[in-house]
DNA sequence: ATTCCTATGTCAACTGGTTGACAACATTCG
DNA sequence: CGAATGTTGTCAACCAGTTGACATAGGAAT
């Protein structure tokens, strides 16, 4: 029996993950999980713990965690809403932009360097599978929306 | 600037796990985590924990701290090798057959459903360009070899 | 045989997530 | 207004990984 395309799809993804954070760590001194991070704070300038939270997919409590370390290293500042008690705006400092930017570019280069290398793969094949099968899965077709 | 396709890869192997987490979770009692540790050992029956770890793409005390719990639960048995003073022989017992016969039929069904349901999305060619990219990635074409 | 190197499983300490509870604030409804 | 209800951020406790160290066992070389 053939492996599941469901455990390749995995595995590829892993061993993309892996390759990632490597590379992002090695240039940038930073993990890709904080990367991903600080690139939804991009896309969300201003936004508050909880929607933070939601567009990285992790829980509240997870991303309170993550905030504090971020702006002691001068990546994010927070601050407390003025019109709302309790609330934070969390926003991306120059810093942040700078490492979005570089190592976003980056990646993306290296990317698309494995298909123009290897001209048995097709990316617009591959991307239009993959957004037909997040759009089955009920996906939203770009993260990052404000409410 | 349109979403990177890592990303979006990324997106949809989380809601894919997401969705098989609770359908195992559900129907069997059981994490997907665990349902994919399981299918490891089941590949490799009598493996050692070294080998086992290295199938599972974990460390080494990852799964040994992962295998009592299993033992307990009646879907391992450790025994120590007999030409080996410390080498462990792990074996899935018949009930890990069983779940994973049942979860990894399940599994597929539902993942094959979404294609032949969805005709836009072609399996084939999607399936292609995975075991492509897993190629030039560097990835074995099937996990679970003994050495 | 002794020595040296390597493999094996486990441990302790750490990391980055989770859930559930909670106080502080905001909002809505009588 | 005041009371119930909902939001927001944080905390404590937990979970499943990681790394690095380690005792112990096998195998190779002299």
């Amino acid at each position: 029996m053939s492996e599941p395309t469901s455990f390749l799809l995995h595995r590829v993804i892993v061993a993309m993950d892996t390759y990632a954070d490597e590379l992002v760590r090695r240039e940038h001194g930073v993990t890709f999980a904080t990367f991903g991070f600080l690139a939804v704070a991009a896309a969300m300038p201003g936004a508050d713990v909880t929607s933070l939270a939601r567009g990285a997919g992790m829980s509240k409590a997870a991303a309170s965690k993550r905030i504090p370390p971020l702006v002691r290293d001068g990546y994010l500042t927070a601050e407390p809403d003025p019109h709302h008690g309790r609330r934070l705006r969390i926003a991306p400092t120059p810093r942040a932009y700078a490492l979005i930017g570089a190592a976003g570019a980056r990646l993306e280069a290296e990317f698309s360097d494995l298909f123009t290398l290897h001209p048995e793969l097709d990316e617009a094949a591959l991307r239009h599978q993959l957004e037909t099968l997040a759009g089955v899965l009920g996906l939203p077709t770009d993260p990052g929306e404000q409410p």
